[in-house]
This record gives C-alpha cells, sequence and structure tokens, in this order.
DNA sequence: GACCAGGGTATAG
DNA sequence: CTATACCATGGT
C-alpha cells in the first residue's frame, strides 16, 4: 500500500504517538495494539508492508482515504506563523489510533519528554506484553487491559506518581465501567467530560486521547508548546474562529513547528 | 547538577 | 473563578 504525500520521519517526531521507531535508511517500525508494519520513505511517499489480514487496520490508522496535505492547505490565510507552520510540516498526518493504547500512553506523557515517554512505554510493553516479528523485525505488543490488570506499576517503568493513575484506570477498563468505544460515539463535549473523570487526565490529556484516538478532528490538545507559540505569537489568545474545521491538525502542524523550526 | 518535560490534583483565596 | 504548591523520574 502506498500513501502519498506522507513523511513517516515527521510522524515519527510528531508526539502523537510513540511507538513508531526507524530501523534503517529511510525505515519505519510502527507498532499499534498487538500489530506492527513496516513503513519505507519514497521521496514524498510512504510505502507499508504489513501482513494481509491487518491491512484494513493501517488503512484506517494512517487515514489512507484523505490527503492530509489538502486538508493543511485550507490553514493557508493571512497568518505568517500558520502559513510557515504548514509549509514546514508538509508530509504530517493524523493518526487514528487505538483508543485505549492511547489514554495509557497520554496519561504516561503528563511532565514526561518524549524520548521519557518512549521510554516507559517500551518497558511496559516488553514486561507485561508479547514478543513478535514481522519481516524478520521483533517487537513487543502494547500489553492489552488483561494482561495489566493487577500487575504493580510502581518503580519499574518510570511511571514515578502516574502509576497509581494507569492502576486505577486499568482497574476500572477491566470491570468495563469505562467504554471507551462508548465515548467514541459521544459528541465532543460529552465526550470530554467522560475522560475528564479518570484520575489523571485533564483537558490536555483529554484533547489528545478525543484527536488521536477518538475520532474528534476539532480536538485542540494546548500543551506547554502550544502555550508559549499562543502566548508568542497570538498575544494570549489564540483565534479558533478562524480555524473551525479540522483543527487538529493544525494543532499538530504548529506543534512540530514549534518544536523543530 | 540544575533545569525541564506534549499536566493534573488539591487546596486556598 | 484564578493562583499556587506539589507531585516522581528521566533526558539533556
Amino acid at each position: 500500500m502506498i500513501i502519498k504525500n506522507c513523511n513517516m520521519k515527521k510522524i515519527m517526531e510528531s508526539g502523537q504517538c510513540f511507538r513508531i521507531n526507524k530501523i534503517d535508511t529511510n525505515k519505519y517500525l510502527v507498532i499499534s495494539k498487538d500489530l506492527a508494519c513496516i513503513a519505507k520513505q519514497i521521496g514524498n511517499d510512504t510505502e507499508i508492508k504489513c501482513n494481509k489480514k491487518d491491512e484494513d487496520y493501517w488503512l484506517y490508522y494512517f487515514d489512507m482515504m484523505q490527503d492530509h496535505d489538502t486538508i493543511g492547505s485550507t490553514f493557508i490565510k493571512d497568518d505568517k506563523y500558520i502559513n510557515d507552520a504548514v509549509n514546514f510540516g508538509k508530509g504530517l498526518r493524523l493518526l487514528k489510533q487505538d483508543n485505549y493504547e492511547c489514554l495509557v500512553s497520554f496519561i504516561i506523557s503528563q511532565r514526561k519528554n518524549i524520548p521519557a515517554i518512549k521510554t516507559s512505554i517500551e518497558s511496559l510493553s516488553s514486561t507485561f506484553g508479547e514478543k513478535r516479528e514481522i519481516f524478520g523485525v521483533e517487537y513487543s505488543t502494547f500489553p492489552s487491559i488483561e494482561q495489566l490488570y493487577g500487575k504493580s506499576l510502581k518503580d519499574k517503568f518510570g511511571l514515578g506518581y502516574r502509576a497509581e493513575y494507569l492502576e486505577k484506570l486499568v482497574e476500572k477498563l477491566y470491570r468495563k465501567e469505562i467504554d471507551l468505544e462508548k465515548i467514541k460515539q459521544m459528541n465532543y463535549n460529552k465526550g470530554l467530560m467522560e475522560l475528564k473523570k479518570i484520575k489523571g487526565v485533564g483537558d490536555k490529556v483529554a484533547n489528545c486521547v478525543l484527536l488521536y484516538s477518538l475520532n474528534k478532528e476539532n480536538a485542540f490538545p494546548i500543551d506547554i508548546w502550544m502555550q508559549r507559540i499562543i502566548d508568542n505569537e497570538f498575544n494570549g489568545e489564540f483565534p479558533f474562529e478562524k480555524y473551525k474545521h479540522y483543527k487538529g491538525l493544525l494543532q499538530l502542524y504548529m506543534f512540530y513547528y514549534e518544536r523543530y523550526k
């Protein structure tokens, strides 16, 4: 499968997911849930190699039916910073991730830098997930709810005070007191409320989960970097009324630009 | 060895 | 409603 106008290096660095790793020149291992694929960069396009039975999963994951550069070009208006960010981020894509993995990952993410987040997730995966292989490349699956249930997460995974957030979350998921598929059916505001009931989930983490895994493409997570942009470039108030449609992709461009420009 | 990290909670005012 | 202390640890 070929994804046109797709830059895997940028997606890997974009901070929306934490399990894409470079394994060779222009080659990346992409892991999601218990699945993996190999992504090869060929010019502006990316070729995805995966198991035949998983093709639909990756089609959805990469949102292959849409051209995100085209959506991004609709943000180009009269604002220099945003125009620069969109041009700088050509090839970025908004992925459609697994909601459980996404929620766990972003609870871990608070007050951590991206390398530290990745270390914690890999450590959890290699401990509680399963070892698998795709086209000769080994990987560990993301641990399922059942695989994490009842496990002590303190002290071993660099989680710090987040360990008890996760333990409580896993317990509620296991008992089906939290149903992310149900939240996926809700509108943005209702979903935001439901997610924020979870201990350790505030505005930012909830918006990440809504945007990256619950198909709410107008969610707009504001972290330290985004707040910095809003303060320095927009006098403390972002003009949301000018960018109503697909704000989440715009947020991705801004975050990426601010970090790597 | 300081400083910061894709924040959230609890408490005080 | 806003302001502030505190949180536990790793990366740079």
